[in-house]
DNA sequence: ATTATAAGTTTACGACGTAAATTAAAGGTG
DNA sequence: CACCTTTAATTTACGTCGTAAACTTATAAT
């Protein structure tokens, strides 16, 4: 079938590709899945993927920054669900949280430690900035709305900072037995948000 | 050199591949380092590490057993070293702060999201709960001073997961560039102090 | 109809983790 | 002492990986 590929095709195996090593990388987890699997789950060869990819690296590069433009949707819609400051920073909360621990492999994969250079990947910074500045404008509505006092941006990495630190704790088996993981969510936010009370 | 081989050069010849290993992840990342690197970098084959080690990831393991033992080691010196509660959770604070951005690769290794399977391996559970108890004792101090109200665990893993989630975002480097990530950590622990105090 | 071009496959290579076979050095025993 | 057993260590070998290079094949332009 030589001569011409549009976009729109190249746009759709790729995206077709990107579903199937989504479903893998959930399996079997991400180091574990090698381009003749994909290319067997796909139908192709094991060379045709890398008319649509540089590499290996540049895959896993579209599943994390899919998987970062999903997160953010899922933000958004809390964000647009709720008009309340408060109740939109928990809306949004639960729906990070939702997030992390209903594909808790993309979650993984999408802030895993031992990334290759990011940097090299300019859709996934994007698609991870765009997550981040939600979070950042959910928190700025908190400050506005005159709950709360203080440096928006800082203020929404206090609580994103505690957010993910617990979830990454969870999901990596780290935290006491003797700890409910909710209840530490519970109790951290709230506790940050009392801290931060106007004239504490 | 046949016959014997007592459990003294044994462990001798662990720590030294375990030594070299560290090495190694710390130059080109825990993926980059292969067997064969590492045989030829103690000079041995590339076999005789199998006398000493199951496997690959026994050998990851055990490098990550290691690296918690120090980072349990540096919070107990740093606990010593103070004896009010709030200096001592301060300190310890610090220290760990310090050995996170200090020894990075050793903290991404240990703290990494895509481990095979911990439990396998009792020696890293050990020593990994080993650190975590001596999070969970700090914080303790804290309430028994009377500086603050609640369980203790609980507390203890609220401030740890706000430090740790600050602290595996920035080795992303996912915080917001505007944001100064020692700047966080002050300000969150100071909120969830604040907040926890008695009689808010 | 012919040809240039590009999509896709096949083949091939070096490197990986490690199983299996082999070698060689240290006791124990006569 | 010689001989054999035991075992640390090496060598060889295998299957799999990511992917470069060569090849095949189907179309669009001439």
């Amino acid at each position: 079938m030589p001569r011409a590929l549009s976009p729109s095709q190249v746009e759709e195996f790729r995206d077709r590709l990107c579903l199937a090593a989504e479903r893998l990388f959930a399996e079997h987890g991400p180091e574990a899945v090698t381009m003749r699997q994909l290319a067997t789950e796909l139908g192709v060869s094991p060379m045709t993927p890398y008319r649509y990819f540089k590499d290996k690296d540049d895959i896993l590069a579209a599943v994390r920054a899919s998987g970062f433009d999903r997160f953010a949707k899922a933000m958004e819609a809390a964000f647009e669900s709720e008009t309340d400051p408060v109740k939109r920073s928990e809306a949004v909360g639960r729906a990070y949280t939702r997030f992390a621990l209903g594909h808790p492999d993309a979650y993984r994969l999408m802030f895993d430690l031992s990334q290759p250079n990011e940097a090299d990947y300019p859709e996934l910074v994007a698609a991870s900035r765009r997550a981040r500045d939600i979070m950042v404008g959910q928190a700025g509505g908190m400050v506005a709305g005159g709950l709360i006092d203080g440096d928006p941006e800082l203020i929404a990495h206090m609580l994103w900072a505690a957010l993910h630190g617990g979830l990454v704790l969870q999901l990596a088996g780290k935290l006491s037995p003797a700890v409910n993981p909710s209840e530490l969510r519970r109790a951290t936010f709230e506790a940050i948000v009392r801290g931060l009370a106007k004239g504490g």
